[in-house]
DNA sequence: AGCACGCCGACT
DNA sequence: GTCGGCGTGCTC
């Protein structure tokens, strides 16, 4: 043995390779145990590169090696050089989310770790800069090159071309005499920083008094949780946008959550008048290389404001000071497959774990989110008017039972007239039904035939100027078949229930002199088209618009003055929890269309049930008095918001097997006070993409720990591998 | 999620 | 006789 040196070792070095538990983007049970290189500061959330198997993946310190696996057998994963380990407040947020939804934890960290090729080495691009050396010829042409130069900006040789309008031969040549000179530029521009200190819109008092509220708690550092609860029209966009000034003003970065459908170029244009410029977005369609760039400047806090779908909640912000969830009612925000879990709640679990304000936003809240707020979990922040002079339009009710309508016919004698009336004053109309196609079922007269979908037990919907029948849960079409296919007349399929197509030609049969538009995800193929429609409608080119939801929401028109809802009894009360509460949602929000100017507006509203608490609070403008009475039956229910519930799914190409797993399951339920095991039973759509489903609903106490329970539950059943079992704790639909 | 291993049908 | 279908199981 020899002394080579004699200079203090490194006591890391000496040090066994440290071990730690790595959290891998996969559905697996846990992280994984791997070895450290020597000296690595090994810390929760450090990312780095580990084998596994024959390949090598991304993944995440988590905490201590467990250990079961021996020493002998850890392959070393090594830290991921220039990136800054995932923040130790989202690391506690994806345990708290897979803990909760009983989604692997892997799974959810894959979820964070969406970020295209924002982990791969930074991509440089090049450019030039103008040089010492003058060319030997100066040409015109270089000339001009040269003077776009002289801002001393660095530029790629097509971009210097263009500006000078030369080719790029010429720039070549500048570049071959030492005139221009390469650089390196990042791969991305950087996000402009919005600028909280543009003048803000006028506020009214309540607004003021709102905003100053959320201002104090995005201040104060700490966890805080608020309602903005502000009628249609209030300026509630405007009272979060100061909190989000109030956010830009700490340094701090802010998440704008909108429900898919929402993110809309309006948004952000709009946030570009206040702020000065763009925000970062994040949604599913954007490009690998827009997701990089975002992904990066969101990790490295360059990007302040995102506004984004519920997948942005997973971004690794360094310092997130407010969250807003704006239309927080809407179901779009219920994560279906993969991680099922609901991003209105995991914003408040998030702001939570952050430390930082969140805000829920609607005119409408869901009814937990009342329940919160008028316990005073949350604050509860209220825009009782409108903004300006526009006032609350008036709704009234027309009873079904009483118009004798010719069967066939969805427009009652009261909506024609007030549309004829309407329509001769000059103004416009919207009529709302929440039917895609012609008819929802096609039916044989001679042998009572269902027209159904092959993979699905849904009814086919009838498209008549397409001759199809489609599925409207999966993508099965049909030609519409001449003669009943089990019974063989011909000639006896007819079309019952009426779609927005069939109430255009009702209403166009008899007001042929109107023009008429149907606006419905079939006929709007796309952003652009439905921009275009809105357009039309808005410059007076369309007399009455016919529409499904996609009309429900967000656009003025300022000649707009009515709005007839053709059957406020669809969706029912049939069984779901949350039918009522979505029905009064929508038409609330459809209504919020009439009489946004000056104009006074009016709703009609055609009903079978016109007793019906949802209409009389619709019609009364009471929207506290539904729910109050929501509130109460749901906890004499114990339903949620006052008790707890989790569906467990099976489903399975064998029937049989789903048959036999919903037995096996049922039948090893544990008993336990306060949960209540339902079913199993065929789930709604029993077949739905050649699926077989069977539900199991576990109804538990609000005190109950309904993950351990269910935990304990699936762990001890062995099913049949060809049944896949999916949990959703908190259930919206029950699809 | 990948990727290998493994056990039964139609091809050079 | 092989090539290959995708069911099952493992990866620290």
């Amino acid at each position: 043995m020899k002394h080579t040196a004699f200079r203090p070792v490194d006591p890391a070095l000496l040090a066994p390779a440290p071990r730690a538990g790595v959290l891998l983007p996969l559905p697996l049970a846990g992280a994984y145990d791997y070895k450290l290189p020597k000296g690595t500061a090994v810390q929760r959330g450090l990312l780095v590169q580990a084998p596994l198997g024959p390949r090598t993946t991304l993944g995440a310190v988590w905490g201590e090696a467990e250990g079961s696996v021996g020493d002998n057998r850890l392959k070393e994963a090594l830290p991921l050089e220039g990136f800054p380990a995932l923040p130790e407040k989202l690391c506690d947020f994806i345990d708290w989310v897979a803990n909760y939804t009983l989604t692997p934890p892997g799974m959810v960290l894959a979820m964070a770790l969406r970020g295209g090729k924002a982990f791969a080495p930074e991509a440089m691009r090049t450019a030039f800069v103008l040089g010492e050396a003058r060319p030997k010829k100066l040409t015109p042409a270089r000339e001009r090159v040269l003077a776009v130069a002289t801002d001393g900006l660095a530029r790629a040789v097509p971009a210097l071309a263009q500006e000078a309008n030369v080719t790029t031969a010429v720039v070549r040549g500048l570049i071959e005499a030492g005139s221009l000179v390469e650089t390196q530029l990042p791969e991305f521009d950087a996000f402009p920083a919005p600028d909280p200190g543009l003048p803000c819109a006028t506020l009214n008092d309540a607004q003021r008094a709102a905003a100053d509220a959320l201002c104090h708690d995005v201040r104060a550092h700490v966890f805080a949780a608020s309602l903005l609860d502000g009628v249609t029209g209030s300026g509630k966009t405007e009272v979060y946008f100061e909190a989000v000034a109030e956010a830009l003003r700490q340094g701090r970065q802010a998440l704008i959550l909108l429900p898919e459908i929402a993110l809309t170029v309006q948004f952000l244009d709009r946030f570009a008048v206040r702020f000065g410029c763009r925000p970062a977005e994040w949604h599913s369609d954007l490009s690998q290389k827009e997701r990089t760039r975002t992904y990066r400047a969101v990790m490295k806090g360059e990007a302040k404001v995102v506004v984004g779908a519920r997948s942005a909640l997973f971004l690794p912000f360094r310092d997130l000071g407010l969250i807003v969830v704006d239309e927080e009612h809407e179901q779009a925000y219920k994560q279906e497959d993969g991680a099922i879990y609901h991003a209105r709640d995991m914003a408040v679990v998030r702001a939570r774990s952050e430390g930082c304000a969140v805000v829920l936003a609607s005119a409408t809240p869901s009814l937990e989110s009342y329940v919160n707020a008028t316990s005073g979990r949350y604050a509860h922040l209220k825009l009782p008017r409108r903004h300006g002079a526009a006032v609350l339009p008036e709704v009234r009710l027309i009873d079904l039972r009483h118009e004798k309508a010719e069967s066939g016919t969805w427009l009652s004698l009261p909506l024609r007239n007030a549309v004829a009336n309407a329509v001769a004053s000059g103004e416009q109309a919207m009529l709302f039904l929440n039917r895609r196609g012609y008819a929802p079922l096609t039916l044989c007269e001679s042998c009572g035939h269902k027209m159904t979908c092959r993979d699905c037990s849904s009814w086919l919907v009838e498209h008549r100027y397409r001759r199809r029948l489609a599925c409207h849960h999966c993508g099965y079409e049909t030609a519409t078949p001449p003669k009943c296919p089990e019974c063989g007349a011909e000639g006896s399929l007819i079309a019952c229930g009426p779609g927005v197509e069939r109430v255009a030609e009702e209403f166009k049969a008899l007001f042929p002199e109107m023009r008429v538009a149907i606006a419905s995800s079939d006929t709007l193929h796309g952003p652009a088209e439905t921009q275009a429609a809105i357009r039309a409608m808005a410059k007076r080119e369309i007399d009455v618009l016919i529409g499904t939801q996609i009309v429900a929401k967000g656009h003025h028109f300022p000649q707009l003055t009515l709005v007839g809802v053709i059957d406020a009894d669809l969706g029912g009360s049939d069984g779901d929890l949350r039918a009522r509460e979505r029905t009064f949602q929508l038409l609330h929000q459809v209504s919020g269309r009439a009489g946004r100017a000056e104009k006074p507006g009016l709703v009609l509203i055609q009903t079978r049930n016109p007793a019906d608490l949802v209409m009389q609070a619709l019609a009364s403008g009471d929207r506290d008095a539904f729910y109050e009475q929501e509130k109460l039956y749901r906890e004499r229910a114990h339903a949620p918001p006052f008790g707890r519930l989790a569906a467990i799914i099976l489903s399975s190409h064998d029937g049989e097997a789903v048959a036999e797993a919903g037995r096996v399951l049922a039948k090893a339920a544990p008993a336990a006070r306060g949960v209540t095991v339902w079913g199993p039973t065929p789930a709604f759509y029993h077949l739905l993409r050649g699926q077989t489903r069977e539900r199991l609903l576990v109804q538990a106490e609000k005190t109950v720990d309904v993950q351990g329970y269910l935990r304990a539950w699936l762990g001890a059943v062995k099913l049949s591998n060809k049944v896949r079992v999916t949990v959703d704790v908190d259930p919206v639909s029950f699809f």
